[in-house]
DNA sequence: AGCTTGAGTATTTTT
DNA sequence: TACTCAAGCT
């Protein structure tokens, strides 16, 4: 009797709570719910290894959800992404799962506050313990153009810039520090595996990087890996590493394959032990070590701890037909380190991935129009329709042929507009009254008026630097302006003092500053008028963060990384095709995908594919752009392309053959087919072949005539 | 200071 | 080719 009352109050209860529960699969499930149940007292180190399409975004949502509906605090769960728009995807699944399972106490996961990339969350971190570890919390942070210029104030500064042979570009420099910084490796290995070229500077380079070192922390700027690695060092202080460790309960780290050397160590530190810890990834698609990710981050997780990690391999894909998986695998089953998980699907279906062959890249682009446009005829949108490439130039052709066919298209990757001059010198603006430190900054502004140039804006930024508390207004106030910037000077000095003081609030000053730097816009650049559209586009952008601080902070840290044609951003109801580079398309999965260059020169390509690794990595770069595919795949390879400035003497076409990692055993995984097609008419016919074969013979032996 | 010119080099992916 | 950098000229 008890048994028969006891069963339905505890059925309604089981059910209720695992209804989101029933839509997994076993490993999903075991992945969800491992050591759920005593969310205080967190079970050791979880690895997940999630194949493509194997639900590793809803696993991990779930997962999070579920402890929360057992009580787990969501302001003492940190998410670690690798994107901030997969933050995003992440929070919107989880709040979406709470809500069907606790309803209106779904609130809780809006608690979800620490959800963000390494670097975003390093930020945040850093700014909360600016002060115990000397840094001026009104820091600001450089990107990658901000750094490199930077590294060349102090190479000038060194005196680098006057070696009778030329000295390492500064992106260069900048490259090979950071990759110093990520992988932990000394800078004879860097120089060595990486930048062979810049063997000869390894002293110099280290003098540079010392000195810069220097001028990040008298400015109080910091580099993309300062927020790594500050974060590192802060986890590793024994009397900080407690009180960070115990800010949380659980970490859950998603595409743990494309973390470096210096992101594990945090980990590490917060979590010595393993427990709360939950990594998710998967090792087939490790795609970033030009970034210093390593992946024997994730294959060595494991045995780290002691018990080992549990492991829990996610193998069933629910993205893509039977024969676009067995390709794929067959791809990826040609590397050289051998993976341990084979994906498996029930969506059968006939048409097998295809190899098309045309001509040109010319023909590419029209062929892959071409076939959009009948899959849109067919009821596909464009939205669900990608084209993936190794290079962002790579769709140059493409983007020419959908301009003049008036189909819309978003490009994700490749250049930013942040990058342009213009934007660039607004934000400086910014950036300068926020840190009055901040001499790159600083530098750009001030030459901005004419009449200024590099001398004249040191002997300012000296003047304004002196001393301890940094008073930009006052001492532009105070400068000696020279005599033909004396026009302009009054009005430079009262629009930074109101800067400074933020005299008109945020976002008010934005459009100030605009109003201020249009006249130096239309004075230093032809085409003022585009220019002028996106500094129009940054003010509606800024007017969307509620604080100068964070819109600087995050617009560094998360530029908006889509570009299209000319016309602007398509508005977001509208319907246009993906055009991306496979790094971005990481995550991401369209019913019909098309890759563009699928040969050897762009996949690999030919300028990293040195040593094995290399070689493997851009295996796994294929691999990833074909899993993206549900329903359909085309790989498309150009018989012959044009090469921007190989190493001999300008450009030229060359003849292409089909990538390597797909060699002739593993054709019968693929449709092979030619574009344009034969036209029939020519087709030969029986007759015809068997005059051809005598033909053959003929022409061979004529030729070999003409040697008698 | 700011422009022109000429030499020399460059390496795909991004937080 | 396209870009960066530095020297030379106005």
């Amino acid at each position: 009797m008890l048994i028969a009352t006891d069963t339905p109050a505890a059925d309604t209860v089981a059910t209720q709570v695992a209804s989101y529960l029933a839509k997994l699969n076993d490993a999903q499930r075991e992945a969800v719910e491992f050591g759920a149940d005593t969310p205080d007292a967190p079970a050791g180190p979880l690895l997940v290894i999630a194949g493509a399409g194997s639900g590793k975004t809803n696993t991990l949502a779930h997962r999070v959800a579920h402890l929360l509906v057992k009580g787990a605090d969501p302001h003492r769960i940190l998410l670690l992404t690798f994107s901030r728009r997969a933050a995003l995807e992440m929070t919107r699944r989880v709040t979406r799962i709470a809500i069907g399972a606790l309803g209106s106490k779904s609130a809780i996961a809006q608690g979800l506050t620490w959800s963000g990339t390494f670097h975003g969350i390093g930020a945040r971190l850093l700014r909360d313990y600016a002060d115990l570890v000397g840094l001026s919390p009104s820091f600001t942070i450089n990107d990658r153009e901000d750094s490199a210029d930077l590294m060349n104030l102090v190479r000038h500064e060194l005196g680098l810039s006057a070696k009778e042979k030329r000295f390492p570009a500064k992106s260069t420099c900048f490259a090979i520090y950071s990759r110093v910084v990520n992988t932990g490796a000394s800078l004879a290995t860097v120089l060595d595996q990486a930048f062979p070229w810049c063997r000869e500077w390894e002293l110099d380079l280290r003098r540079l990087f010392a000195a810069y070192v220097n001028a990040k922390q008298s400015q109080s700027v910091l580099d993309y890996d300062d927020l790594l690695l500050y974060w590192s060092h802060l986890a590793a202080e024994p009397s900080l590493a407690a009180d960070l460790s115990r800010r949380f309960d659980h970490v859950l780290v998603d595409e743990y394959q494309d973390t470096n050397r210096l992101q594990a160590s945090i980990l590490l530190s917060m979590k010595p032990d393993g427990r709360g810890l939950t990594v998710v990834g998967d090792d087939a698609q490790s795609i970033y070590s030009f970034r210093g990710a390593t992946v024997r981050n994730i294959l060595d997780f494991p045995n780290h701890f002691d018990p080992p990690a549990r492991c829990v391999t996610l193998e069933r894909n629910y993205r893509s037909t039977q024969p676009i998986l067995a390709a794929s695998n067959a791809v990826i089953g040609l590397a050289s380190e051998r993976y341990t998980k084979n994906l498996w699907t029930d969506r059968a279906c006939e048409q097998k991935p295809r190899i098309v062959s045309v001509a040109d890249e010319a023909n590419q682009a029209r062929y892959v129009v071409e076939k959009v446009l009948e899959a849109r005829e067919a009821g596909m949108t464009l939205k669900s329709q990608a084209v993936l490439f190794r290079a962002a130039h790579h769709s140059a052709a493409l983007e020419i042929e959908l301009t003049r066919r008036n189909i819309p298209f978003v490009k994700f990757g490749g250049l930013k507009f942040l990058d342009s001059v213009h934007v660039k010198d607004v934000l400086a603006v910014l950036r300068w009254a926020e840190n009055p430190r901040d001499r790159v900054a600083g530098f750009r502004v001030v030459q901005l008026l004419p009449g200024i140039g590099p001398a004249i804006a040191g002997r300012v930024l000296d003047q304004v630097s002196n001393g301890d508390a940094p008073n930009t207004p006052r001492a532009l106030a105070s400068f000696a302006a020279p005599p033909r910037a004396s026009e302009d000077w009054p009005q430079f000095v009262a629009l930074m003092a109101k800067v400074c003081a933020r005299e008109t609030g945020w976002p008010a000053e934005f459009e100030m500053i605009r109003r201020w730097y249009e006249p130096h816009l239309e004075r230093n650049h032809e085409d003022a008028a585009i220019r002028h559209g996106d500094v129009l586009q940054m003010e509606s952008i800024a007017s969307t963060y509620p604080t100068r601080e964070r819109f600087l902070t995050e617009l560094t840290l998360d530029p908006p990384d889509a570009t299209s044609d000319e016309s602007g951003v398509p508005l977001l109801d509208e319907d246009y095709l993906i055009l991306s580079t496979i790094h971005s398309a990481k995550g991401q999965e369209w019913r019909n995908v098309f890759v563009l260059n699928g040969v050897d020169g762009c996949i690999p390509s030919d300028l990293g594919t040195g040593s094995d690794e290399e070689i493997d990595e851009e295996r796994r770069l294929l691999y990833v752009a074909m899993t993206r595919a549900k329903e359909d795949l085309h790989i498309v390879t150009p018989q012959r392309f044009y090469v921007h400035n190989q190493t001999h003497l300008g450009d030229r076409h060359v003849w292409a053959s089909r990538t390597r990692f797909i060699p002739a055993q593993l054709m019968d995984r693929f449709e092979a087919a030619a574009w344009p097609p034969v036209p029939v008419a020519a087709a030969p016919t029986a007759a015809g072949l068997a005059a051809a074969a005598k033909a053959k013979i003929d022409i061979a032996a004529r030729l070999k005539g003409m040697w008698d």
